[in-house]
DNA sequence: TTATTATATAGTAATCATTCCTATTTGTCA
DNA sequence: TGACAAATAGGAATGATTACTATATAATAA
């Protein structure tokens, strides 16, 4: 794998736009500063830093895949309201996979959906 | 909500597939013996016994949406290797998620990514 | 440093999943 | 049975993503 410029560029601004960004996004980030930079390959080095583990995809909705550079163990909350996306801290859930010795398990995608504190209160007043 | 033919050919056709199809393996088990149902019809019924809670969407891959006959509550485990999609029987989650009172939760996705036992079974071989 | 070479890029076309559109059909209910 | 709102068929349009190809550029060795 080359360390091209316009991997490190695309990196940043995954970084950068921190809340869980589609390729959209980051592509509309960098065409600001970076004019020349392609769709395809802001594509190809999100999948690229997906399969290394350099940054998480997830899938929450809208057909969009969406990418996150927090690449440590944790969860994720949807609010079907604002459609935020919330990093949600990691726990263990081993002792409830105990009665599934069958499955191999190499990755853990939960995600909550649901109504964020915000909209809540916005509901409330 | 009208009762029409389509409708209940639709849902009849995700309950034999069984097995998390997607909308085009719906309409292709449809087309052999009802060539007039168009797609967007398969794709508006879906959506719509999505919605009625009739039946589950799931995604988990290759952007295609899945969707599962069996709308009681459970998980899903896809195995990397075969990709087949098999259901994990549920269990409850709420002791975990005492510690996010922030979120109100109405749903709660869960998908674990591995290797099934018989494609364990196949790597010993 | 320069030449070589294989990989990455830009730009665009193509593909795939899904939704939109509209004339026509068909449940439903009076 | 008739009226009408809702659903359908069929195809066009959209949005996300991948494929393609000529060109550019990291990486490597001389």
């Amino acid at each position: 794998m080359r360390n091209t410029v316009q991997r490190q560029i695309i990196l940043e601004a995954v970084s950068e736009l921190a809340i869980h960004p589609t390729a959209e996004d980051v592509y509309l980030l960098i065409a600001k500063k970076h004019p020349a930079i392609s769709k395809a390959t802001v594509y190809r080095n999100l999948d690229v830093a997906t399969k290394s583990g350099e940054i998480i995809s997830i899938g929450v909705f809208d057909g969009a895949t969406r990418f996150d550079h927090n690449n440590t163990k944790h969860y994720h909350f949807v609010c079907e309201s604002c459609k935020e996306i919330i990093d949600v801290p990691y726990f263990d859930l081993n002792e409830k996979l105990l009665p599934f010795p069958d499955f191999s398990i190499n990755k853990i995608e939960l995600t909550l959906r649901g109504i964020c504190k915000k909209c809540n209160k916005d509901v409330a007043d």
